[in-house]
DNA sequence: TCACTAATGTACGAACCAGTACGTTAGCTA
DNA sequence: TAGCTAACGTACTGGTTCGTACATTAGTGA
């Protein structure tokens, strides 16, 4: 997510649009992050960049619009790791278990992205709707799903009644909370979920669960 | 969650700390579900209530604070829920379904607590932390969540390798997910988590999902 | 090399907003 | 019923914060 940050060297460029920009991004990621939309302060994205708020307001337009490229650039970066998937090779129990990990994966190394994802749902994903760039953009890791999924019913080991959709839901929600609710959690019932140590264990467990979900025996009806 | 709101009567009496109190949380607990912490305006809930900004600090002494009551409320509200649990009678897989129906139906009936806990995970729980009320407050369903793993560990049916915490916080990521996600998964993959006509089937895709997982063949390891 | 434009910095304004100083009244109690 | 206090209202302030007007310079193309 960070970009280069050099110490100005002399004899470097010092005007450079991209980096002035990427710069202004990183930060204002960690900001807005930080401390919510409302909570974030654009004095305080300009005091940590090297440039000023003049140039937040002449790159981006206003505090609504960084908040937007943030999101767009966040969820570019997920889309990016999704297209790396390559489980096609593997048969579909291990396939959704790799995708699954996959998820458990970005989401564990990506708490900024999940608190942007909260805060975006807070204000009823206005900006996201705003987005032409984010409406455009797919999911890969759906289109995986649908292969794997379709694979795994035809092959009679799934027996579950969901589509593609339904499952990234399922996926994405236990890794999502594991990282978004682990303040709330560990205070009310005291136990950490993103400790190191348990990692494995819930890593295991989502991939068992997923799993014994999709090949559950079912009656018939 | 709602208190008492009916149009002063004449020769009803002006003064009612107890009211005034109320009323202030119902609206703070909006103001603050709404626009977050810091996007909640101290004015617009004075402004909704039949008082003055001056009661909020006379009742509550500040923002934080009265933020900190709001979710002690909420909180107490689901607390309440949990403790007319009553499952003991059933066996293990049947509790374990109506345990996890219950929460399904309280999060869904509950969006407002659903995004106050989004907000405080925001800020780190640190109201939360800061409340001894919430700090004491323990979790009933994580009793009953005890019980019925026993007893469907020592019967044999439960196979997995889980504890009442763990459990709880599966069958809380989805609940909490569907709805707290609702809006950017909506935006993103144009499917509503909560609509009406597949509340049944997320319903049911909850309760297969633990069971399946609960009671899944094993490899003896 | 000169002029033009993209890029940048400074300083400020106007609105907003949490919190408070000060004054008032309802209703209970002695 | 007198007086006392909990409950309430008004009006204001001081600091904060988004946004901008205006000035300046780096680098580039003719």
């Amino acid at each position: 997510m960070t970009s280069v940050e050099e110490p100005a060297r002399p004899g470097e460029r010092i005007r450079d649009a991209a980096r002035t920009r990427a710069e202004i991004l990183d930060v204002a990621t960690q900001e807005f992050a930080r401390a919510g939309y409302d909570g974030a302060r654009v004095d305080e994205i300009a005091a940590r960049t090297r440039t000023t708020k003049r140039m937040i307001y002449y790159y981006f337009g206003g505090k609504e619009q960084l908040f937007t490229a943030v999101l767009e650039r966040a969820y570019g970066v997920i889309r990016e790791a999704e297209q790396q998937l390559d489980v096609d090779h593997l048969d579909p129990v291990a396939a959704v278990r790799r995708l699954a990990e996959l998820t458990f994966d970005h989401h564990e190394r990506h708490p900024d992205f999940i608190r942007l994802v909260g805060i975006e749902n807070i204000h009823g994903a206005q900006h996201i709707a705003a987005s032409e760039e984010l409406g455009r953009m797919g999911s890969p890791a759906l289109d995986v799903i649908r292969r794997i999924l379709t694979a795994g019913q035809e092959s009679g080991l799934f027996t579950a009644d969901v589509d593609a959709v339904d499952l990234h839901a399922m996926i994405s929600s236990f890794c999502f909370f594991r990282v978004s609710n682990r303040h709330t959690f560990g205070a009310l019932f005291g136990r950490d979920l993103v400790d190191p140590d348990r990692r494995e264990h819930y890593r295991a467990m989502l991939g068992d669960m997923v799993i014994a979900y999709l090949t559950a025996e079912r009656s018939a009806d």
